[in-house]
DNA sequence: GTTGGAATTTAGATTTAGTCTAAAAACGAA
DNA sequence: TTCGTTTTTAGACTAAATCTAAATTCCAAC
């Protein structure tokens, strides 16, 4: 069912860049939607993960990250200043599908060194 | 520095097949030195980990979950009981080669129903 | 538009994986 | 043996996520 306060919470991710963190987003539609509960944020995200419309991506720090594609597609981390950048490798699917058969999702993430850090430590 | 519950902790995992929790480490090591602390063994895990000894692979239902082996490979993880099997791609360590450069490690995880949880369902 | 049952939201309590603390113990070099 | 460093321990603490139960919203049938 559509409510407003889903509607709300599928918005803000859809037009972020960023990958906000449920308190992020429970911060974010606060400012449009004061009394919205906490509740509210965790059962949206599970209900628009279930609905595929959204991706989870399980953080190093312990906080779930959501995506606004839920088409699996890979990370990359930086170590040095924890940027996050989208890295796509459609053949992994394939990969995936060839091995496993069916599945859910993937999650992809690479630690390396981004070009703006690695232009520094030069 | 090699303690003896260090020593008794890597044992265990080096040993074991399953990729056991924090917890489930705690209650094995205990059975042969009952006095060992939680905190001991988070704090060996931590050490474990920045010695490349050990793989940390987050878990999807916000438990971690340790690796014998520090080579990354991918994991499949069961969304229904949160077990863990081995996944090997090999080639997808040269794919993120090709597209990215050098790197340090990758992660990966594919979410999927178990063979035996799948059956559960049936 | 009113009614009634189902789904959703809300505020706050609860759970729990993981961290922190401070005192005690183990270690190792001199 | 002594002294300083590292590690262990028990238990308190933190915080992300879940649960609860009452209030609200929704919508279809009348």
């Amino acid at each position: 069912m559509i409510t407003k306060q889903r509607e709300a919470i599928l918005q803000i991710i859809r037009s972020a860049e960023e990958h906000y963190t449920a308190d992020e987003l429970l911060a974010e539609v606060k400012k449009v939607m004061p009394t919205i509960s906490r509740a509210t944020v965790y059962n949206t995200l599970h209900y628009l993960e279930e609905k595929r419309e959204i991706l989870r991506i399980t953080g190093e720090d312990g906080k779930d990250r959501y995506d606004k594609s839920y088409v699996p597609h890979g990370h990359l981390i930086c170590r040095e200043c924890g940027a996050i950048t989208d890295l796509n490798l459609p053949k992994v699917a394939n990969m995936i599908k060839r091995e496993v058969g069916s599945y859910d999702s993937y999650e992809l993430k690479v630690r390396y060194i981004c070009p703006t850090c690695r232009e520094k430590s030069e």
